[in-house]
DNA sequence: GTTATTGCAAATGATTTGCACAAGG
DNA sequence: CCTTGTGCAAATCATTTGCAATAAC
């Protein structure tokens, strides 16, 4: 875990009066291990092991607290959970493109895009507070070579790809 | 109801071996009385009068088969249902501005936009299909003169500004 | 007459919450 | 101790679904 994340964590427990627990420190370490997006769900199998015990419920209000701190964002991938992204505390403004063939979500930031969408929101008499870009997609390695390793991948690994109700 | 949308109905009605019923036709005929966002709940709400009997599954199912039919648009913005837009015929790739004070949600387009958004896309080795940015800001009246026209409107109709759970 | 469609009520599934017990400071 | 945090199970809430009754074609 990252110096900055620490400390802003420290901090945000000492301003809001929070107390140290096991759990939390397990929900925190499993979030920021990786910079990858997850589930509440995704998080809840990494933290909830035979040995330490922890509850869903924990796990979602751990999430909570985390979002309010920002030091974690929720996205919507456009399946019916939320998805949490630890990895933006450098990239304010990141957008997110989804593959509808074969599931990869690619990150990017553009400071022209976001130099545009500033512009259009202060003229339409608002000021731009956060934006989401979400582009969806298909794959032209899947369509040009008739396969995408990150399809391959996802589904040897069992992870979801999109689940639409 | 707009005849291009009539057609298009029609068209997918024949082709998937659908059949003309009541409670399609009014369900249609709201959607398409006004283009405003709306949710399922506010559909039904318009749908299910004394007189007319219409249930909600009904209404889900209809939405479904009209976002099959590309009809209508399902878009997220943030609150913990869906939200339909019955008005993008003309507007293949439209963007959101959602206000956090006021609830006002703006829809716009902007080809500089889609351009970039496109090259970045293909950049990345994907072919873009959808894409849609939703834009938070805040209220510039708001903060300036200490009141809104719209959210005035909104708390007077009683409308749903943003309902996060 | 078939086959699609409806309404109802029950099911789903992610997330939240009430509450009694446990644990941090 | 006193208050915050936890786990559990029950509650929510939008949406979906099974099924028997009904209505298109």
């Amino acid at each position: 875990m990252d110096a900055t994340v620490q400390a802003r964590l420290d901090d945000f427990i000492r301003r809001k009066g929070l107390r140290r627990t096991a759990q939390r420190e397990r929900i925190v370490a499993a979030v920021f291990s990786k910079d990858e997006h997850f589930s509440a769900e995704e998080l809840y199998e990494r933290v909830c092991t035979s040995a330490t015990n922890t509850s869903r419920a924990t796990v979602y209000r751990t999430l909570s607290l985390l979002v309010e701190a920002a030091l974690l964002r929720e996205i919507d991938l456009g399946d019916d959970q939320t998805t949490y992204d630890p990895n933006f505390l450098d990239k304010p403004a990141h957008n997110h493109l989804v593959c509808i063939d074969c599931g990869r979500v690619v990150e990017f930031e553009d400071l022209q895009l976001d130099s545009l969408t500033a512009g259009m929101t202060r003229q339409l008499g608002f000021e731009p507070i956060r934006q989401s870009l979400k582009i969806e997609a298909t794959c032209e390695q899947l369509r040009n070579y008739g396969r995408c390793p990150n399809l391959i991948a996802a589904r040897l690994s069992g992870k979801r790809l999109r689940k639409k109700r």
